[in-house]
RNA sequence: GGGCGAUUAGUUCAGAGGUAGAACGCUUCCUUGACACGGAAGAGGUCAGAAGUUCAAUUCUUCUAUCGCCCA
């Protein structure tokens, strides 16, 4: 016999590892079932889970269990990315800490202290998603820096650089002066900052006068090379061809035209400094200017041209520059602006447009193919806003800086032949130049990018470039499940890869895109903030099952999350609640077999109602699922479990169940009960594993593990529409008695003698007479009387009107007159403003000219009824005043 | 500057061209043999504002306001 309240504590590692040991996670390639397969993204292996990975899993195992249930062959394909950037500070914080510098080390011995790193820590994670109940296929765990994946980052860097879509090349890149490494544009955060903008006097070369020009980094004039202006500005136009001279520098220069300047921003001068940003180093390109750089790798000013600046932090040289410009007479003024200033998403350092040798990937062509088949169907966006944020992206796409200056990550496969210049770009180390067979070759130093190697996981996961069974069988992958923020650093390059790697063929057909959880208020969730949720602490408060079901019925589509342990609260009151209603079944099903059929004479309007109900969740739910729809499909099974399931169909079964009908309606009913509880807690098994398991054990069709079960099929093929109206209707009925009840403030456990119904329909007064038992269990009333048609209403009752059906409560001295006028005119002024509307609507000939039949019909009949409701709220007020 | 999304009960959020929904909170009552982690009943909304399309708009369109995000 089950407890008294929902523990998730005991159970939930129970069940887990009893399914890793039964294998239930496993995906077989040679299986002849339909595939379905998911690549999780991801997490990085230094990292903890937070909330925004208990999302995404979370998701993506409903998918995957729901999938095993219908007969799929499914692979969860788990792992953990090496994220080099971020994994290399961590070890060389810890470093610290002891005062060694990874220089100290070395290249080699660093690498093997983030590998020792990663055995004693990186599984973190990975067992985190365990707690979470995640069903990964944990055999085939991969990390982007084993052997197999390395295999695949190399052979797709030298494919792609023989097909010229990668090259090596001098450009302004985005450098952090901190983590000392280039990075992508993707990977520079830009946020509006309060700055200042300086005003500076050029003096021409050749005689008086001065032209103005504004920056925000007087710390560059060192490196200026040229003064632009947009050719068509009339203001300016003739100064083009002129010479200036530069503020402290002394250096001359020649003032140049340019379309890139915007003749209205400031004097319409713009000072060039080609190696010191990036639009300035565009206009040098096409002017053959000089680049001189001014500040170095670490942000400190360099260089002849930098003279008594040199070694400055470029901070601390911007201050005294201003200074100095001030002193001579060359600063005009400081304006007050708002900028937007780029920092690195790793440590908010301000990036340094830094000109340097790097890899990059010419990523147009990838791009055209990958918008390409998504404009084909090949691959869905889901919600489908999505796909134009896709489009606009890969659209506008600048190519790919993919070289990083750390040590911690796939090195590039490119090897210089220092003799005659050669660069050799191969998968094994080359052991002679081919060109002149020096055998001194230095591979490059740098690392590739971590999404360089991301991109690969739906296939090099899969063993890529071998011709793997898991390739054939599960690639391309059902579906990918992440969130916004990723969709072009991660997504579109899966995509532009996916298609480049495996011959065209995508890596997967539907994206489901979801929102970022954030607190309460709608904030993002963040340490320094101090409102982040950690999902293991709620799965030790809440249990697993609370935190899945939270986060499931809260994922709408196109919409963020605001998560607080409040909801989460709530949503383990469920569990409380599936708990009990089981138990309680339970307890009643003790002599109960699996598979025992129901009679079908002997149903009750009850009976083929919640019948009639659960076939229409089990569809409605594969729909639900089916087309990504979470939290729909979530509040449905809590609608339907507490709202219908326990507050109406249990309390109705209990008289049977007591066996206080017959034998045979007491079989019927467990029948019912089986049927109905058996496929509940399928349904729900994807959102709640251990709890549906748990509970699943207990009863008797529970041989076997839940989820190696069918999911449910409607166990009415045809919906009785009319079981469900008249099940309605003697819900309404029951309602407004027990209204009545309150409204006089009779305890609940006073039985009432009698209530007097009127019926005005032949099919309802059936319907009523047969359902007498049922309206009295609830209401806690001794009889049902039918008054005859034209019969004086009894005395001294309360009533309440519905569509054909008055309801009197005989309660004698109880009866409150005043109140009771009150409350019926309340009803009375409702009404009568609903009958005015629809007497507004029908006198419009326009809307019974020009809606469809049925509305019109429809139209009528609300008002006959609330009309004859009308009549009938008069006469019971009138006949109070006797 | 370009784009996207949001604005519905005190709060957090669903929803749909044709009679406004849930949870939490609130009020009243109840320890009845599944559950007080519970049950019954109730109060509470000009669906941000304006215009348009329509017989009908809270829902579709446009504009405005406020907020948020992405890209430049």
């Amino acid at each position: 016999m089950l407890g008294k309240g929902y523990e998730p504590g005991p159970i939930e590692d129970k069940w887990y590892n009893k399914w890793v040991e039964e294998g239930l996670f496993k995906a077989d390639p040679s299986s002849s079932k339909p595939h379905y397969s998911i690549v999780i993204p991801p997490p990085n292996v230094t990292g903890s889970l937070h909330v925004g990975h208990a999302l995404d899993n979370t998701l993506q195992d409903i998918l995957c269990r729901t999938k095993r249930m219908q007969g799929f062959e499914v692979l969860w394909l788990p792992g953990t990315d090496h994220a080099g950037i971020a994994t290399q500070n961590v070890v060389e914080r810890s470093l610290a800490a002891k005062g060694i510098s990874r220089h100290d080390l070395g290249r080699d011995e660093f690498i093997s202290r983030v590998w020792e790193w990663k055995e004693e820590y990186g599984n973190t994670i990975i067992n985190q998603l365990k707690k979470l109940g995640a069903s990964c296929d944990w055999d085939r765990e991969r990390f982007t820096m084993d052997e197999g994946l390395s295999v695949a980052v190399r052979k797709i860097f030298v494919d792609l650089y023989k097909k010229d879509l990668i090259y090596r090349g001098k450009y302004l890149i985005n450098w952090c002066p901190r983590c000392h490494t280039a990075l992508s544009d993707l990977e520079v955060e830009h946020e509006d900052k309060d700055g200042k903008f300086y005003e500076v006097a050029y003096k021409f070369a050749d005689g008086d006068g001065c032209l103005k020009v504004m920056t925000t980094r007087p710390e560059t004039i060192l490196g200026d090379t040229a003064i632009a202006i947009h050719p068509r500005d009339e203001k300016n136009r003739h100064l083009i061809g002129k010479n200036v001279v530069v503020p402290i520098a002394g250096r001359v220069i020649p003032v140049i035209e340019d379309n890139m300047v915007d003749p209205e921003f400031g004097s319409g001068c713009v000072k060039i400094t080609p190696a010191h940003d990036p639009n300035d180093f565009l206009v040098g390109q096409r002017h053959g200017l000089e680049q001189i750089q001014v500040i170095d790798d670490n942000g400190i000013m360099c260089g002849e041209e930098s003279g008594r600046y040199a070694g400055m932090d470029r901070f601390e040289a911007r201050k005294v520059i201003v200074e100095d410009l001030k002193n001579n007479g060359y600063l005009l003024r400081i304006e007050d602006i708002r900028h937007s200033v780029g920092e690195c998403y790793r440590c908010h350092t301000v990036i340094e447009p830094y000109l340097s040798e790097q890899w990059f990937v010419r990523a147009k062509p990838l791009a055209d193919a990958g918008v390409a088949s998504v404009k084909a169907g090949n691959i869905r966006f889901v919600p489908d806003q999505w796909t134009n944020v896709y489009y606009q992206w890969m659209e506008n796409i600048r190519d790919w800086c993919i070289s990083r200056q750390l040590w911690w990550g796939h090195r590039i496969p490119a090897w210089y032949c220092d003799k005659c210049g050669e660069i050799i770009v191969e998968t094994e180390e080359p052991k002679s130049c081919p060109k002149c067979g020096n055998t001194e070759l230095r591979q490059d130093e740098d690392v590739l990018d971590t999404w360089f190697s991301s991109a690969l996981w739906p296939f090099s996961t899969m063993g890529w470039p071998e011709e793997t069974d898991l390739l054939k069988k599960f690639y391309p992958t059902s579906v990918l499940v992440t969130g916004f923020d990723i969709i072009f650093f991660w997504v579109a390059r899966m995509i532009m890869f996916g298609l480049e790697g495996m011959k065209g063929e995508v890596p997967f057909h539907d994206v489901y895109i979801h929102a970022l959880v954030r607190d309460e208020k709608g904030q993002k969730m963040s340490k320094s903030k101090g409102n982040v949720i950690d999902p293991l602490t709620i799965v030790s408060e809440y249990g697993a099952d609370a935190l899945r079901f939270t986060i499931a019925a809260l994922t709408v589509q196109g919409r963020d999350i605001f998560l607080s342990t409040e909801r989460i609260a709530t949503y383990r009151l469920f569990m409380n609640k599936l708990w009990n209603a089981s138990r309680f079944a339970l307890m009643n099903l003790e002599d109960a077999e699996a598979g025992m059929k129901w009679d079908d004479n002997e149903l009750r309007l009850h009976d083929k109602w919640i019948l009639n109900r659960i076939s229409q969740v089990s569809t409605e739910m594969t729909r639900l699922i089916d087309g990504y729809f979470f939290g729909e499909s979530a509040r449905l099974m809590y609608d339907f479990v507490w709202g219908e399931l326990c507050d109406w169909y249990l309390e109705l079964s209990k008289p049977a169940l007591r066996g206080e009908e017959s034998e045979s309606r007491r079989k019927t009913t467990q029948a019912v009960l089986l049927a109905v509880f058996e496929d509940v807690l399928k349904l729900l098994h994807p959102y709640i594993p251990f709890v549906t398991e748990e509970l699943w054990q207990a009863f008797p069709f529970g041989n076997g593990i839940i989820e190696r079960t069918e999911w449910p099929e409607p166990r009415i093929e045809n919906i009785d529409e009319a079981v469900i109206k008249e099940m309605d209707l003697i819900r309404e009925v029951i309602r407004s008695v027990r209204n009545l009840r309150a409204e006089s403030h009779i305890a609940p456990q006073q039985v009432i003698p009698r209530a007097v119904l009127s019926v005005h329909n032949a099919e309802k007064l059936a319907l009523i007479r047969s359902s007498e038992s049922q309206i009295t269990l609830l209401t806690k009333v001794d009889r049902i009387e039918i008054m005859d048609r034209g019969a004086q209403k009894p005395q001294r009752s309360l009533a309440s009107v519905l569509d054909d059906v008055q309801v009197y409560l005989p309660v004698g001295d109880l009866l409150d007159v005043e109140k009771e006028i009150q409350r019926l005119n309340n009803d009375l002024s409702k009404i009568e403003k609903d009958i005015e509307k629809g007497l507004a609507k029908l006198a419009n000939p326009q809307f019974v000219e020009r809606a469809p039949e049925e509305v019109i019909l429809k139209e009528k009949a609300y008002l006959s009824d609330n009309e004859a409701k009308r009549n009938r709220i008069k006469e019971n007020l009138s006949s109070l005043n006797d």
